[in-house]
DNA sequence: GATGAATGAGTGTTCATTCAT
DNA sequence: CATGAATGAACACTCATTCAT
């Protein structure tokens, strides 16, 4: 059970240590794989005892939940960033808040969205505990955004929820490709914001002249 | 190491066993995740001794490795066999193309599909045994049809090989996402071969008038 | 890896383990032999768990050395003790270190004896790592003392390294017999030291007059 | 069951199949000694199938006690020869009796002697099924030479057997020397015999004026 | 709270031995 | 007899988790 003794400084340094873990459970994780590392390893990480994690964390797998608690609020902070940023006009938003993303995985690291990714596909508990958290709001956002889009006419409105899932895909898509070791895309990884873009909003029929 | 003998009947039942074994493997990993099933469980679930196992595969990852194998070569034949149904337009190759490549792997199986990129993502052994074989003949292949299509305009020439990781990246992208639990992908999983096409053609977009 | 802490009470802890393991080891490896023995087996004779015994040994190889380790540290200073009982003349020395060898092996157990002479006979890298430690002091002691007595005469310089292996193989090979069941060895152990003795001194032609 | 079935042409591939697969249990087990080697090691060698070699030895434990029997006959072969080689006066019988014996053993390889040790040491089935066999026969022989040289004065009756003792220690010890990789040994082993010789007549004292 | 020694169930893998062909 | 695929008990070793200090 994580202590909280309704103490405030308590809780922070509850929370300082939770953050120290953590961080050691990032950096080993996406070194080793989730399967790959020890408990032990993230505690030498962390320059704690085996034991004091589970003060803070109740099983391993709970490290990787605390890891992904972590991913998704850095992501919800983004998207809001995200939003701020909308301009007028519809190419220009996507434009950016593809880079936007772009830069967001770069940011997090390949290693550690590779192992989130691979364990939440076969991991059944993580994935129900955090669908609702990670992917969801990412949808109900953007499907705000796609709303005003639509009434500007283009997109039919029964599609709005599967072409949302087409280009959240796209960009998970490209990077598990990326991931899994694609040298084309390591090659010319900086080029791809833009044609991921230019892909969503024209397809492979390019910019219609 | 796999005993053949020359003898082709022994071959045969070697490759009789080999296959026993991987379809085992493949329902058991499917279920369980490839760390989460034990060789005994892949034992039992062939109905043979745990030993047995280790005649036809040096090691559990050698079991992976199999599946991916087989996997592989039933990627290729559908490959082939795409085209030799293409047609006269893109437009309809792309459909056609896109429909068997969601039935492929909903034939497949997507908890085969799970486990197999989840290993993929993290092992970088199996990684840089399979990359080559599964994801690069996918590239020539389709290389080859998108040359024509750029000759017609379009598409334009240095961008090829990334548009082509747009194409193989969103239809990647969705299965993850469906594998990852997204409710509304399930429940419109026939629809997105549609709707997959359409954003590939048109992006947002949708079909110009 | 052993844990030291540099806490000198926790070292203690750790010393005590060790040696409460290695004890274990030594009775276990006696009666089964190394190869007849489990880990398991010492770890129950230990009253400890299996995984313990990895805390403190690496291997189960790594038992066989701790107990090499303790054996040598036990010749070591038995033999330190044999130099500070050299009396003046040659032939009191030899009869004094000879009972004490005898005596060394006596209270060391043959059964432990045989397991460490059939596994060094067997086992390269024991035998590279113990060479140096167990036979190489031992030589080099004897050989001060026998330099000694080369310059009173008798032994040819040249020839003193092989006769030390004469003599060193003739403990070792009395002992190997016994160790194989030799009865007559076993009816007459304690008249051994002597007949060795004069053995050594003055061959088959005995004392001369 | 050792087959046999009454028809001496039959006997004969018998023994012949036994001598290849010992020829080759001898290679093997000297090579990567008798824990160290498995069965199928010791088949492939002798180019037969696993389970054939069943047919002819009852256990890998046989296959040991074989090897036995074969030296034991070589051994026993030797020792009548040697017995032949008698001259009149002793200390040229122990010069070529000694000689002998470092022949016998380069001849057998000291590899295999090392196993043979090793496993006599460590297995008392072995030991016992052998005992009587390997070293009672030598001593009896031995004995009788002894006898001779006992009347002729030097050795004091009753501890003929135990200065034999000495004797085949001495040989067997220096052996086991060499064998645990003693490099002075090693690099003078052809001295030995001679060396081992006077230290046999005359002890430490070597030989006198 | 922090520690880290202790636990022991669980894992991949080996290999002597058997037996149907 | 010969084969070699099949067996399955056994084993060394790991590691998430607990708990006395």
């Amino acid at each position: 059970m994580t202590p909280l003794s309704g103490n405030p400084i308590a809780a922070q340094l509850v929370a300082a240590r939770k953050t120290q873990i953590l961080d050691s459970a990032i950096r080993v994780f996406a070194e080793k794989g989730f399967h790959g590392a020890t408990v032990r390893d993230v505690a030498k990480a962390a320059g704690i005892a085996d034991g004091t994690i589970y003060i803070y964390f109740k099983s391993k797998t709970d490290l990787m939940l605390g890891i992904l608690d972590r991913v998704n609020q850095t992501e919800t902070r983004d998207l809001d960033l995200g939003q701020a940023m909308v301009g007028g006009y519809f190419e220009g938003f996507i434009r950016t808040y593809i880079r936007q993303r772009f830069e967001a995985f770069t940011m997090m690291g390949f290693d550690v969205f590779r192992v989130i990714v691979s364990e939440l596909l076969v991991n059944a508990d993580l994935r129900t505990r955090y669908h609702a958290q990670i992917i969801g709001p990412t949808y109900e956002i953007a499907e705000a955004h796609f709303a005003g889009w639509r009434e500007q006419g283009g997109v039919k409105g029964d599609e709005v929820q599967l072409l949302l899932r087409c280009l959240s895909g796209l960009m998970m898509g490209v990077l598990v490709l990326r991931m899994m070791g694609d040298p084309t895309l390591e090659n010319d990884w900086e080029r791809m914001p833009d044609v991921v873009t230019d892909f969503i909003l024209y397809g492979l029929g390019g910019k219609r002249a």
